[in-house]
DNA sequence: TGACTATATAACTATAGAGTTATATAGTCA
DNA sequence: TGACTATATAACTCTATAGTTATATAGTCA
């Protein structure tokens, strides 16, 4: 018998919550929020640093910021002058590995048929 | 130790891979294509049954299965007259319920801060 | 064959959003 | 204060895409 929570066990998700869902993976649809994400998995850093690193512009980097904060990804602290973003939900990693995980699968699994 | 395969353990996504694993969750950011895998979720249904279901147009809904198809999330079987799909990649089920579990939580947390 | 049904596709509209350039905001330091 | 730096925002362009209507395709059955 599992623990019966106030939802889970095959449940349906409401209207409003599918949107919510939906614009979680939404966030996470954008290569240049992921190549960010994948950047600061290793610790905090300046907006600068980050547009550097993922090869943009300062004000496109900002943007994608925003939306990644807003969408409770990242937490934001300002020292002076300088913005530090970082992780702040460790959930989307375990969301990447999952999907790179089964996309390994299935490469693995087309390549199988050419051999 | 751990199990030390080809890849995992830490390593960066290809520019490449980063691509793909933002197409796939673009799949899953539409509210109506989330709407389909839940209703597949019993088991495989034809197009126009999806279509009442979903209470979308049958036009709109072959758009979005010819989507999720493509993305190997569906897979879909022709018998005679009539097209069933069903889900081709139960792995969206625990994508969705990761998110799911999250945001459950990120709402809790913000409804404790009122009481 | 022709009438009928189920699904797919084409052409179109409307909207969202990624990137750019220019500028505003706000902090530091002389 | 003014010069300088870092970040945020505004205004714009361009592209992608969700939904619609009309039509094409393909299967069934008389």
């Amino acid at each position: 018998m599992k623990r019966m929570g106030r939802q889970r066990e095959k449940k349906r998700i409401s209207e409003e919550g599918l949107q919510m869902v939906a614009a979680r993976f939404r966030i996470l649809s954008d290569p240049m929020r992921l190549r960010i994400l994948q950047y600061l998995e290793a610790g905090e850093q300046s907006v600068s640093a980050i547009a550097v690193a993922v090869e943009s512009t300062q004000p496109n980097v900002s943007k994608h910021l925003k939306i990644l904060l807003e969408g409770g990804l990242l937490s934001r602290r300002q020292d002076g002058n300088t913005v530090y973003y970082a992780i702040g939900d460790a959930t989307i990693f375990a969301l990447c590995d999952l999907v790179c995980r089964n996309l390994e699968e299935r490469i693995a699994r087309q390549v199988a048929i050419y051999e």
